[in-house]
DNA sequence: CCATATACCTGACTTTAGTCAAGCAATCCG
DNA sequence: CGGATTGCTTGACTAAAGTCAGGTATATGG
């Protein structure tokens, strides 16, 4: 049964993907190097960081730099120092480089409805369903979690975002005190959840020798919220705290965060009473961890 | 509401095809050029013609030939006249070459596997239907529709099916008779159903200028059976002969053919009284045509 | 048997894509 | 203020992809 949805996942990748894939090239292409095209396209209306633009595509530097280079050429673009810092570029378009942009969206509109056209309209409404069901499952095995120091912009992003949801939530506001530079190895570490670049989720650690080790941060962006990002990352900072000798996680919440609460509980942790005075902890979760070298499954 | 289906199909291209699509080609390729991968795994144990690869990688015969070359040099693959045809010749994979189409095929499993192996149980049960649901109905859209000549390959291919389910599913058998060489212009037309290159379904139609136009030899592949393919055919002959000037279509078939039935019934087509005296014909339709020419949505 | 068509191969390109090291200007850090 | 770092650009490549005009066997139809 396993074997059956793997195949189902390879015969959906070729077909779907590849034949689909091209089709779309093909179609934005407008005469232009695949390339190039797909840069325009990520330049937008609002412009964009050279730096986004290089991980969004995933280009090399130089490649992309010179790709750069045609697109003004062309002067369908500019590309500007940043106001704020002077090493950063950031591209825009022309008017040219606008007017090529709404081309390419109009033959993306295009190539969309040529293919919902031949449907019949229940079977279009149920293939956007099956599509938007794939995409957001998909999007879980993109996520990519990785070891980032919390100074780190994707880092600060993620805290960012941690902080003002948590103010917004709270009754009483939220600080969060002290920054989180101690979430560095041999301390502690932090988790960054990138989807194709865009960080979406984060969770720290803290670590001190001879004591129960410390969850913290942990946050999940709503973008791809209930599809089971929180669990990965509270499970692989288990696996870390397990890895540095701990034997014991600990970690405070608030009411407020009920999805937390659920999530903790359901991840085999117990509420055991204060072990800090974090004025906005209301419960302490802990979960004993179990050394095992050999990963099951 | 029609917009909004417009961008879920967007969003879903560029995600899934871009992204998953790229992974894909990243694992398959093992350190040889993307393009001599893919062809080696088209090539398959099986061994395909070389006009087949051609039009299923869509490649130039001069780019392909030149692959086939490498992997030959390689000792991946062997390349022989075909036995029927001296002209045709046809790539087999050698040992060697199997091996490595072996590793592909694991590569393949272990890519599909990394998808799901993130999901939860009830997760990955989910996405292997949606993916289903998405891969069946797209087929629907790529399938397309291209006058023929009734002797070409994919057309005969198209007949001989025909041909070869109807005389299962009538009682007493069926002979086509003489051949379909009519089905062109003028007096007729033939149109073939490709699903990226693969034949999958057809219809002739017969023009007789002063009399009805003839709707003759529809079929359609069980493999898209289901997605409106039969649908969209009859609706393009129906086109076809308004465009030739006639304003009345007809048709006969057989009582065990009731998804034709069915559909003609619903296609706006009324039964007749029979206007030949074809020996398997049962039932008798015709339609009257409208002449629009501004075609709405 | 001969003209024509088919199916593929070769040579001789051009264009894209992608890599790597060196370099420069802006910024940061102590 | 001076040395490191960051962010991007350039030069100098290599490799891969793709194109196009011949060319060579094999088949087909009169």
């Amino acid at each position: 049964m396993g074997e059956r949805l793997v195949d189902t996942v390879r015969r959906f990748n070729r077909t779907v993907t590849q034949r689909v894939g091209a089709l779309d090239d093909g179609y934005l292409t407008r005469d232009r190097p695949l390339a190039q095209a797909r840069l325009l396209w990520e330049v937008g209306p609002a412009g964009a960081e050279i730096a986004a633009l290089r991980t969004r595509l995933g280009l090399d530097a130089g490649h992309l730099s010179r790709l750069l280079r045609t697109l003004e050429g062309d002067g369908l673009i500019t590309v500007n120092s940043a106001p704020g810092d002077g090493r950063v570029r950031v591209a825009q378009l022309t008017s040219a480089g606008r007017a090529e942009w709404d081309v390419l969206d109009r033959l993306s509109d295009e190539l969309a409805w040529s293919i919902l056209e031949p449907l019949s309209d229940s079977q279009r409404t149920r293939l956007a369903a099956a599509m938007t069901e794939v995409e957001r499952l998909l999007m879980a095995s993109l996520v990519e979690l990785r070891d980032c120091h919390p100074g780190e912009p994707a880092a600060r992003a993620c805290l960012r975002a941690y902080t003002r949801e948590l103010a917004q939530r709270f009754e009483d506001g939220f600080d969060p005190g002290v920054g989180d530079d101690d979430l560095v190895p041999p301390t502690g570490l932090f988790l960054v959840a990138t989807l194709s670049g865009e960080p979406v989720g984060c969770g720290g650690l803290r670590l001190v020798p001879g004591e129960p080790a410390e969850i913290k941060r942990v946050w999940v962006s709503p973008s791809v919220r209930g599809l089971g990002l929180g669990r990965r990352i509270v499970r692989e900072l288990e696996r870390r705290a397990a890895d540095a000798g701990a034997d014991l996680v600990r970690l405070d919440t608030n009411d407020s965060l009920t999805e937390a609460i659920q999530l903790y509980r359901s991840s085999g942790y117990h509420e055991i009473p204060a072990y800090n005075d974090n004025p906005y902890a209301r419960h302490w979760f802990a979960k004993p961890l179990i050394k095992d070298d050999a990963s099951g499954r």
